[in-house]
DNA sequence: AGATCATATGCGGAAATGCGCATATACTTT
DNA sequence: AAAGTATATGCGCATTTCCGCATATGATCT
């Protein structure tokens, strides 16, 4: 019941929701999330760090970077059956179809990524 | 999106959940909810109305009672899926198999409903 | 080692949430 | 109409959540 809730919470906030979406097309690191959302650094690796928590997604290091991905570990339970829920969702939703277009335009490296 | 994340913050809370389960049970007066839950009656009727807002359940009033059920109408959208999903977890908890049982000993009118 | 870059985190404040208490509302019965 | 019962709601408080800012950590490169 516990991990239930928590994973719910995980889902009750439209900057989480948001990041699971970016992360349904494909990997980010840190400073790619924060360039696709528009958001702060602390804030992208807050909310990221909530998500890793609820056991939607799993971090790996890469040289400089941490690569966040979707979790596929938890596809069995029923966070599983919430990240497919998601994929089915909010295709359409302009705040989602803006953060996927800046995603094709982030880059992981180079200056100008922090700003 | 809105609309989306109401219905994860609606289900980011036990009381909810609990209640949420009982409803699949079998639709429930406010006055039974807090019996099986062994809550208040402001916190049992305010959480039905949360999720009766997020288009969970529905109201239905029978003369004194006001008779809260599974929405069915919403069913089609994402909030049919994640009742679905409750539908298929949790059975084993502990908490709800204890509000289960108390639903069986609730009592719709009487003295003592109340108190 | 020192500089640099990406990420994580402690802290403080603003806002939201959850709940008990008391009271208001809606309906029924006498 | 008055009393009684079930439910809804305004208010205040304690707790939690979210975020920005500044700083710490961890890794790479020279």
């Amino acid at each position: 019941m516990r991990e239930f809730v928590k994973g719910f919470k995980a889902l009750s906030d439209e900057t989480r929701i948001r990041i699971l979406k970016l992360l349904l097309e494909r990997e980010c690191c840190v400073c790619e999330v924060m360039q696709a959302l528009v958001i702060s650094q602390s804030r992208a690796s807050r909310n990221l760090g909530i998500l890793q928590d609820a056991g939607f997604i799993k971090a790996r290091r890469d040289g400089l970077w941490v690569i966040y991905s979707i979790d596929e570990r938890g596809m069995a339970s029923y966070s599983g059956a919430l990240v497919e829920l998601l994929k089915n969702s909010l295709d359409r939703d302009e705040t989602i179809s803006m953060d996927r277009e800046r995603l094709r335009g982030a880059v992981r490296v180079g200056p100008g990524c922090e700003k």
